[in-house]
DNA sequence: AGCACGCCGACT
DNA sequence: GTCGGCGTGCTC
């Protein structure tokens, strides 16, 4: 009786579930979890296994090879999140097993061709191609898939080596890569014999004096030390190398050997070490709250999600780091997710600060080897604090208390690049509910559809709606350096706080009927020269990034765009040149593909050769500060600025030490910065993105306009905000001058019932995309035709199918782009068991376009 | 992903 | 006739 394994072969495009049996050697060993190398096709790949199954799905089954770790790769839990999310999501099962595992080995295996004993003898016939294979094996000895690649480009080379290994010709034999990932090590070197021998004999260490010395110095430095240092010590202590070492070894002075070492991201993060701060009376009640649901997790009690809405600094984070507290008290772990990498380093820090050396950071800008080495100490039960972005839900931790999703509205938890498209905050929902722990939203501004579950209970709802400005020691701290505008107010007993900044809705119509025809209005050019002149500082926020926006005619008003996307190409100035910079230095951009060209000097739709930038972008507001306030020190915060490795951390620090008056930045200045002394936040078009074609246009703009309003007045300086707009009536922007989340949510909750979108019903976008434009709309007009013949079978009068209409991004690297809505109380049932070639699936997206 | 298979046009 | 280019479909 052979013992059947269900495995999922862990190979991205393939993602699919295998059966295979156990050899003798592995039999009553494989466990759900384990990694395994099976035989797949020619190759060796790895895969998970599942579990047990009573037959194979097939008559034949191959043997498992190997079993790669004792220790199993995924826990159950994990499995059966990964279960969760594949029928959830309508995405393989593998696939979703995929997103779990840790970088261990090379993908892709390989195979190795090598001559056969009997060529030389062979008669037979022998094709000039086959001839040439032969002569390059005979040459170069037995060769990879991938050497051969490489030796013979685009050629079919694969069809001719396979009638030589049919004629026995050549051999060939599947090989595993090396692994990418390997325990790290680092060379150690200590004194071979007793440094007591050694002293005062006069040994010849090398030809000159100076590497006598150099030498003699590593000597003298291992002397002082007990055991083996790393050689980098030894290098730094001697100016010596590893040749000086070799010699040494050579000269059986020293000996040298290796020790593992473990890759840890968070160690090179600077931290201030934190206490417990006291909490107040909002904080306590929901604290409360949070405390009972973890102690009810922990006895074993379902407990419902908890959506914690709190403003801006209202000590949300405090929160987060007790519960973590009491999570690890209670002998359990916990898991934070955040946002972004970019705001990972200063998440990272307070909880380090709290929690040091038990904090792991898991995301995806570390180099494999850290991931891989995080991956391993969290598997060990060594780091029972995971933070990091969405991918962070994954880590290998066995008892699971608590899950924080930290600014929970944000888009950022969906990524809608690889197949299983989930979000991580409804994943963490579920994987909280399947480990019993408790999972902790925080928002300022949570999603509608987010509050809308918690007000109607499904959820509980906890509430912080005043904003802490400082505990006591730093508000008495603050008062002596600014006696003069000190304007805290008492909130209990330990700290200060301050109602939000007062915002000023510019019309932005009607500067322009008075003349002012400056991206600034008077009001935001007044407020900074008011906060330059006291030496304040300012942020300057705007949706987007380039020197300026829409490029067009003012003759003709053509608009230049993509060729391939058919988006507006943005303008970027071309290194370092200043607001002068000659016309031919400006280069356009397309946002979505990176296609580039020069600013054409004349339109090309009507030579005309008044072709200028609308509207404006980061450098272009830099510009023009410049013009205004020479003497500004201005920063700029946007990707073109940050696409280095840690310059989001050097932009913060420098402007938060005080060497920038003007912080000048997109979306990113609105998410969950602490930049406690800025007086003025200038809004520089407050509409951007409020007409978008998307049902969650108007929340973004809300969240993003009162995160960014937050940001002012955090200091006893006190604050204000200006909000430049061409729409002052708006509801959203009404609603975000007034900080009135209430009157948004109420107006938003009717608008999304009425047009019958989340959280009044559920949906799924098909979406199709082809390089040929009459493919993509036939294909798409084909599935539409299918999708709905498919819901008057089931009878789903309830559920809509809206489309097939081209997509708001209608046209992306080069690909038209379609797609098909489906509308309804649950459109994922009606698509399970479906197969969509080509088509990607997407259940609740955040966004439509 | 690899790799086979099958179809087609191009060249020994 | 093969060779090589490419689309389709399978891998337990």
């Amino acid at each position: 009786m052979r013992e059947y394994i269900e495995i999922a072969v862990n190979v991205p495009r393939v993602s699919g579930v295998f059966h295979y049996h156990s050899p003798k050697e592995l039999e009553g060993r494989l466990l759900p979890g384990h990694l395994v190398l099976v035989p797949f096709g020619a190759q060796i790949v790895q895969g998970v296994v599942l579990g047990h199954v009573k037959e194979a799905q097939v008559p034949e089954t191959k043997a498992v090879l190997s079993l790669l770790d004792e220790q199993p790769a995924l826990t159950t839990q994990q499995l059966a999140l990964a279960e969760h999310i594949s029928q959830t999501t309508l995405s393989p099962l593998a696939a979703c097993v995929g997103l779990m595992l840790p970088p261990v080995v090379g993908q892709a295996a390989d195979v190795r061709y090598g001559l056969a004993v009997g060529v030389k003898e062979f008669d037979g016939q022998i094709s000039q191609p086959q001839r040439q294979l032969l002569d390059l094996l005979e040459a170069r000895g037995p060769l990879r898939g991938r050497q051969l690649d490489k030796a013979l480009p685009r050629r079919n080379w694969r069809s001719t080596i396979a009638a030589l290994v049919k004629n026995a010709l050549v051999e060939s034999e599947p090989v595993l890569p090396r692994p990418r990932v390997r325990p790290k090590t680092v060379r150690t070197a200590q004194l071979a014999s007793n440094p007591h021998a050694l002293v005062g004999r006069e040994l010849r260490l090398g030809q000159t004096d100076a590497t006598q010395e150099r030498r003699a110095l590593m000597i003298q430095a291992l002397a002082r030390e007990a055991g083996p240092v790393d050689v980098s010590w030894l290098y730094a202590e001697s100016g010596g190398n590893l040749q000086d070492l070799y010699k040494l070894e050579e000269m059986d002075l020293i000996r040298l050997s290796e020790r593992e070492t473990l890759r840890d991201p968070v160690d090179e993060l600077a931290y201030d070490p934190s206490q417990p701060l006291t909490l107040t009376t909002d904080q306590q009640e929901v604290w409360e709250a949070v405390h009972k649901s973890l102690v009810q997790a922990w006895e074993g009690q379902a407990v419902k999600p908890m959506l914690l809405h709190g403003v801006t600094s209202s000590g949300k984070t405090e929160i987060y780091l007790q519960a973590v507290a009491k999570t690890l008290a209670l002998g359990r772990q916990a898991i934070v997710l955040v946002p972004e990498i970019a705001l990972t380093p200063q998440a990272v820090r307070r909880f380090q600060g709290r929690f040091p050396g038990q904090v792991g950071l898991l995301h995806s800008e570390l180099s494999e080897g850290e991931r891989y080495d995080t991956w391993r100490r969290a598997r060990a039960g060594h780091l029972p604090i995971i933070v990091g972005p969405r991918s962070a839900l994954f880590a290998p931790l066995q008892d699971i208390g608590l899950i924080v999703v930290d600014e929970s509205h944000d888009d950022s938890y969906y990524e809608a690049g690889q197949t299983p498209h989930y979000h991580a905050r409804r994943a963490a929902i579920a994987y909280a509910k399947m480990t019993g722990a408790l999972c902790l939203m925080g928002s300022a501004t949570p999603d509608v559809a987010s509050r809308y579950r918690a007000e109607k209970g499904a959820w509980q709802l906890a509430e912080l709606p005043g904003r802490i400005l400082a505990h006591r020691e730093t508000a008495a701290a603050h008062q002596k350096k600014f006696p003069k505008q000190f304007n805290y107010q008492r909130v209990g007993e330990q700290v200060e706080a301050l109602p939000l900044p007062p915002v000023d809705v510019v019309d932005m119509r009607r500067e322009l009927r008075q003349g002012n025809r400056s991206i600034f209005s008077h009001a935001l050019q007044e407020g900074l020269a008011q906060a330059l002149a006291q030496g304040q500082q300012a942020i300057l926020f705007l949706n987007r990034r380039g020197t300026a926006t829409y490029v067009f005619c003012r003759d003709c008003g053509d608009a230049l765009q993509c060729p391939n996307c058919e988006m507006p190409l943005t303008q970027h100035v071309n290194g370092k040149s200043g607001p002068l910079a000659p016309v031919e230095k400006m280069a356009l951009l397309c946002h979505h593909c990176g296609y580039a060209r020069n600013m054409p000097t004349h339109c090309p739709n009507c030579n005309s050769a008044r072709i200028r930038a609308y509207g404006s972008g980061t450098q272009n507001v830099e510009q023009q500060i410049e013009k205004l306030f020479p003497e500004a020190r201005t920063l700029r915060w946007d990707r073109e600025s940050t696409r280095r490795k840690g310059s989001h951390d050097r932009i913060l620090r420098d402007f938060s030490e005080g060497r920038a008056d003007i912080l000048i930045g997109t979306q990113m200045l609105a998410k969950g910065l602490d930049l406690p002394l800025i007086t003025l936040v200038g809004v520089v078009l407050a509409d951007v993105g409020l007409h978008m074609p998307d049902y969650r246009a108007p929340e973004r703009v809300f969240q993003v306009l009162t995160q960014v309003a937050g940001r002012a007045g955090r200091s006893p300086l006190g604050g204000q905000v200006v909000l430049q707009t061409f729409h002052p009536d708006h509801y959203v922007i009404q609603a975000a001058a007034k900080h009135d989340y209430e009157a948004f949510y109420h107006r938003e909750t009717a608008e999304r019932r009425r047009l019958r979108f989340p959280p009044f019903a559920q949906i799924v976008r098909l979406l199709y995309s082809d390089t040929d434009a009459r493919k993509a709309e036939q294909d798409a007009k084909k599935m539409a035709a299918t999708v709905g013949a498919l819901l008057r079978k089931q009878e789903r009068g309830n559920t809509d199918l809206i489309g097939p209409v081209p997509c708001f991004y209608a046209r992306l690297n080069r690909r038209y782009r379609w797609q098909i809505v489906l509308r309804g109380p649950d459109p994922v049932s009606v698509l399970r068991g479906v197969k969509f070639v080509g088509w990607q699936i997407e259940v609740n997206p955040p966004s439509l376009l």
